[in-house]
DNA sequence: TTGCTAACCTAATCACCTC
DNA sequence: GAGGTGATTAGGTTAGCAA
């Protein structure tokens, strides 16, 4: 699937979020917290942000890394895996996380217009821009880092279908 | 140097809103 | 319903850091 083969792909690296170091603590809390359930709802992943005291978009990083670790552990080693797993897949939290989404963000004109500008510029901002526009526009950095995801996408498959179009018609 | 893992990426999909 | 778009997911890559 996703494979890191765009040109952007050295500029996109300039400036990365710094490295969190979770202490053995906030270790313990969020596994506990997965092994409950590996898809946490918003509510959750904001009520353990508190907890460890970090940002919610560090929370849901940190849920991603373990979810995709445990797969390939249980691919593995079927029969048995991660200490951390009482494992049955666990469907229904994957249900009740979708129930408790985070609220959609709407952005208004003049946001969207500054994004837009701000990725004609770069597609891909460093930590430094994306904080620096999160602070201009008003919303979390974590929503513009999505925002640019879904933008690039988006223009990706727009590209290709206007690629795609001369063959089309031939 | 190597292994682990946080940060980041794409592609696919879901979910909600507007027309 | 269709289209647009924000949110979430799986699964892959990159890079920092400890051993």
């Amino acid at each position: 699937m996703a494979k890191n083969n765009s040109p952007h792909k050295t500029t996109a690296r300039n400036h990365r979020q710094s490295r969190t170091k979770f202490t053995e603590d906030q270790l313990n809390i969020l596994i506990k917290a997965f092994n409950q359930t590996p898809y946490p709802g918003d509510a959750t992943k904001e009520k353990l942000a508190l907890e460890i005291n970090t940002e919610e978009s560090r929370i849901q990083i940190w849920f991603q890394n373990r979810r995709a670790r445990h797969q390939v552990q249980k691919r593995s080693k079927p029969e048995k895996h991660l200490e951390a797993s009482q494992d049955q897949d666990h469907p229904e939290e994957k249900i009740h996380g979708r129930a408790d989404r985070r609220c959609r963000t709407s952005y208004t004109s003049s946001q969207l217009h500054t994004l837009i500008t701000a990725f004609t510029k770069n597609p891909y901002p460093g930590i430094n821009s994306r904080e620096q526009l999160a602070k201009e526009i008003g919303v979390p950095e974590s929503r513009v880092q999505i925002w640019f995801q879904n933008r690039r996408s988006r223009f990706y498959v727009q590209k290709k279908g206007e690629l795609d179009e001369p063959l089309e018609q031939k």
